[in-house]
DNA sequence: AGAACCGCCTGCTTGC
DNA sequence: TGCAAGCAGGCGGTTC
């Protein structure tokens, strides 16, 4: 599923790809996704990341807003040919960016440009205090706060995990419960660990694949997530997996106190 | 106010 | 083998 680094490595792609660009025409096939409909001949001005939401903003001071949420993605291609589950597509000159997503989840919406821009992402404009003083003494229980796309941004399940685990900390310990060195090794892991998974283009552990159908390499990298019952590369305990907010969390109870 | 829970979706896995 | 039930989960909305 789209986190960060994988929301990041479409965005550079798209950047790459599409900036300058004129959308000729926007094709919905899924009536959730009717609003996205009537986009005609608007230069894409700039393509951004707001955590895991990618803008492109237009030059008549729209943006089209798209949320891959689950199992969305976008995909270049130069056949004009509908694989399966395509929902909606942006077409250029030379080509079309579609998007593909099987579970009807992932949100497209033309919004007005946004003025200010959130600063709860750790690898853009992070307000640290800000972070503290509306986040870090709340009750939830970290692996929650970490996944909460309002306390920080782009962070979902399987980099939480991740993160949790390089920083020794368990899951279930409490946001309140933690001390300055505790948030002071979250946010420096957090930050490693996500432009890890942007150098290696992504974790492509179930469907993920990059603008051009690539999968990314930063599956390799996982300690924990995903590996329930498997030996802990550090300590050789046994990985565990438990319940949270619904959400499945793996960690090493011996490593993560 | 803030924490917990629900619903949206559908392909895949599991169990009988 | 076949089919139904269960599971996966981001996140906005609702309930507790």
């Amino acid at each position: 599923m789209p986190e960060l680094p994988e929301v990041e490595t479409l965005c550079r792609q798209l950047q790459v790809k599409i900036a300058g660009e004129v959308i000729r025409e926007t094709f919905v096939f899924d009536e959730k996704l009717e609003e996205a409909g009537n986009i005609r001949a608007c230069v894409v001005c700039a393509v951004r990341r707001l955590g895991k939401t990618i803008l492109l903003t237009l030059d008549d001071r729209r943006s089209i807003s798209i949320h891959l949420r689950m199992t969305g993605r976008l995909f270049w291609h130069q056949d004009g040919k509908r694989r399966p589950y395509t929902r909606w597509r942006m077409s250029f000159t030379d080509g079309d960016v579609d998007l593909v997503d099987p579970r009807r989840f992932a949100t497209v919406r033309i919004i007005s440009t946004p003025q200010i821009i959130p600063r709860n992402d750790l690898l853009a404009n992070f307000d640290e205090q800000e972070f503290f003083e509306r986040q870090a003494n709340r009750k939830v229980n970290i692996k929650t706060l970490l996944m909460n796309p309002e306390a920080l941004a782009g962070i979902g399940n399987i980099y939480a995990c991740e993160i949790l685990y390089r920083t020794g900390i368990a899951p279930y310990r409490r946001a309140d419960g933690l001390d300055g060195k505790e948030w002071k090794s979250i946010f420096r892991e957090a930050r490693r660990i996500l432009k890890k998974g942007i150098e290696k283009r992504g974790t492509s552990i179930s469907d993920w694949r990059d603008l051009y159908g690539c999968p990314g390499e930063n599956q390799k990298e996982l300690k924990v997530y995903g590996r329930e019952d498997e030996k802990c590369r550090r300590c050789g305990g046994v990985i565990v997996r438990i319940k949270q907010g619904g959400r499945s969390t793996f960690y090493c109870p011996t490593c993560q106190r």
